[in-house]
RNA sequence: GCGCCCGUAGCUCAGUGGAUAGAGCAGCGGCCUUCUAAGCCGCUGGUCGCCCGUUCGAAUCGGGCCGGGCGCGCCA
């Protein structure tokens, strides 16, 4: 694929790179390097006796500032006491005998309170700026997953209607957390569970619900039942079911639980593919759709029964049969067949966990709202009953969303169908917007949808912001061609050119990247994500603001430039691509 | 009553045990004959809910309060 300027793209050069070559110069790669330097100074200390032997943890951090060098350390801190001597005097021991390696470290200082602050050397940050470049798409990826089998599990809301803003925030969570452990090497499939059992008290209730709208749009008796589905879509949907099967299809469907869940079966159809398509304007894929049904179908609910039995870990009583989950750190023991012979959601919960680990998933992550967080204890210990190993299970509970508009909450009821739909959510701000504001804070934090900002199409909206840096260094790239400056090679360039405390700063940025991409994946917080690409953009537009690319007077500098840009240009759209947020080439 | 989440600037929120706690929005003031002003620069704005502890060092860890949200079915 060529880029707007007629970029190269070097991604067949990218595949002969190894993973030793893409760990040498990635920041996290230096910092495993200058720990060892430290450890070899500390190390001489001891040996004449300067410092004593005591407990130490030599790590690093990043300064608050980048005058305060790229990386700093504590150790001196950390030894003051047993070593009776001042943080500083500490300091300035180890300094001492910290042996300048080839090329990386620059210089070190001591500052504020005993840090000892660590300067890379510019040679070493402009080499990381063509390892953007010729790993492009996979620049900032890794293999600390090593290929471990996970599967993540989201969305999954009832197949009861459209998906609406209470049940939004696990799909672009889930997607781009998928996205994030793709990117660092675990073998990653999405899947949506869709809770269609004939025990299903809500799938039934749905189906009863269509069904009275039919009989009320063939003009017979209806009625719809308590607690049953109120909203207007309901009617859509009877509409729609009577076109697709024909009046006496719902004119003969009989009138009681087996017709409902007919009616149910049928209507699914109608949901999921709404659904599907909801989530396809999101980006949003799955590998796997799982109908709990099939655990019933194919014998796997009967079976559990049966094993969980023989494990002495269930009993009858009241009628019902019980899971002695309270052995297991729950609170009470809890229903799995209740006296009507329906399975409650725990029966096919452990059904399903049992399914997928027999999949061949080695860790199974469930994003669930916060309505399910109250059952994660008796799941867990439903789990440890049934012998399943909860170690190899995940739950993430995200807190809930709501919408504001002209500063006032916009008031929802899902009893009398009052809701908003995603899809009228992503018809009024956009696919992007929506993604990026959903995914923009902590999956634990409550989120406020900021209507009024989000429709905003200016520079108050942080989504435009971002993806306006990327429109920008295409626009240079653009231009340079267009003044017949070559933009392709740009790895070739001199990037020993690029001195500029601004430039510095944005090669920094870029080295860092990788282990940032790592810590997100790791922390499970796609949310940084966000921030990060906001940070990045925020540097590059003050490297544009102070730095000025095409300058035909010097054409070395200029190549070194585009050079530069092309790389944020390429870190851009790798942070949006695990967004899901598109990266336009003009705005 | 019990459990989970939250409490940081006027508002919405970041913040891996470290230095002068940061962004966005809102407010005030500058910057376009030069690569996109959807931008940049500056200013204003804080008892990090409160107390006690652990630590050389706490917004961050532990305990106890206070406040808000959500949940606590033989619904999911």
């Amino acid at each position: 694929m060529a880029g707007p300027a007629g970029l190269r793209e070097p991604a067949s050069v990218a595949r002969l790179l190894t993973t030793n070559q893409l760990r040498r110069r990635t920041l996290f790669m230096a910092e495993t390097q200058l720990i060892e330097l430290l450890a070899e100074a500390l190390q001489a200390c001891r040996a004449c006796g300067d410092l004593p032997e005591c407990e130490v943890e030599i790590r690093l951090e990043q300064p608050p500032r980048p005058d305060m060098g790229d990386f700093s350390c504590n150790i001196a801190m950390q030894m003051a006491k047993p070593a009776g001597k001042a943080p500083r005097e500490v300091a300035q021991a180890i300094i001492e005998r910290l042996q300048e390696q080839g090329g990386l470290l620059q210089r070190c200082e001591i500052a504020g309170p005993g840090f000892i602050n660590l300067f890379l050397s510019p040679t070493w940050l402009q080499d990381s700026v063509r390892d953007v470049l010729l790993l492009g798409d996979s620049y900032g990826h890794s293999n600390a997953g090593a290929g471990t089998k996970v599967q993540v599990e989201f969305v999954s809301a009832n197949p009861v209607g459209p998906l609406h803003i209470g049940n939004a925030r696990g799909g672009p969570f889930g997607d781009s957390l998928a996205r994030l452990l793709m990117a660092v090497g675990y073998d990653v499939e999405r899947e949506y569970l869709l809770n269609d059992g004939a025990d299903n008290t809500q799938f039934r209730l749905f189906g009863a619900s269509v069904l009275a709208r039919a009989r009320e749009i063939l003009g017979l008796e209806w009625e719809i039942p308590e607690n049953g589905y109120r909203g207007e879509y309901i009617i859509d949907y009877a509409r729609e079911l009577i076109e697709r099967h024909g009046e006496d299809t719902f004119a003969q469907m009989p009138v009681d639980d087996a017709g409902a869940y007919r009616v149910a079966m049928l209507a699914e159809e109608v949901v999921v593919a709404e659904i599907r398509e909801t989530l396809g304007l999101l980006g949003i894929e799955f590998e796997n759709w799982f109908s709990e049904r099939a655990l019933f179908e194919e014998g796997a609910i009967e079976r559990k029964i049966e094993q969980l039995r023989e494990r002495g870990v269930a009993y009858q009583h009241d009628g019902a049969l019980w899971l002695r989950t309270t052995d297991f750190g729950d609170e009470e023991d809890r229903v799995l067949v209740r006296s009507t012979g329906a399975k409650t959601y725990i029966m096919t919960d452990l059904a399903y966990v049992e399914n997928k680990l027999a999949r061949g998933f080695d860790h199974c992550i469930y994003v669930w709202g916060p309505d399910h967080a109250a059952q994660v204890p008796s799941v867990k210990a439903g789990m440890a009953a049934a012998g399943v190993d909860p170690g190899a299970t995940e739950f993430i509970i995200h807190q809930i969303v709501r919408l504001t508009e002209g500063g006032e909450v916009v008031k929802m009821s899902k009893r009398a169908g009052k809701i908003v739909t995603l899809r009228q959510l992503i018809e009024d701000v956009g696919a992007d917007v929506t993604r990026f504001f959903l995914l923009s804070r902590s999956v634990d934090a409550h989120l406020d949808f900021d209507l009024d900002l989000a429709r905003r199409e200016s520079d108050e909206n942080p989504v435009y912001y971002v993806q306006y840096a990327h429109a920008r260094i295409c626009s240079i790239l653009r231009e340079a061609h267009e003044r017949g400056m070559a933009t392709d090679d740009l790895q070739e360039a001199d990037f020993s050119l690029l001195e500029h405390p601004d430039e510095l700063r944005l090669m920094r940025w870029m080295a860092d990247y990788p282990s940032e991409v790592l810590a997100a994946a790791q922390q499970r917080a796609p949310h940084r994500l966000a921030h990060l690409s906001r940070d990045l953009a925020a540097t590059f537009h003050q490297f544009y603001g102070n730095c000025r690319v095409i300058d035909e007077e010097a054409p070395e500098l200029s190549r070194a430039r585009l050079a530069l840009i092309s790389a944020a240009r390429q870190v851009l759209r790798n942070i949006l691509s695990l967004l899901g947020v598109s990266a336009p080439e003009t705005m």
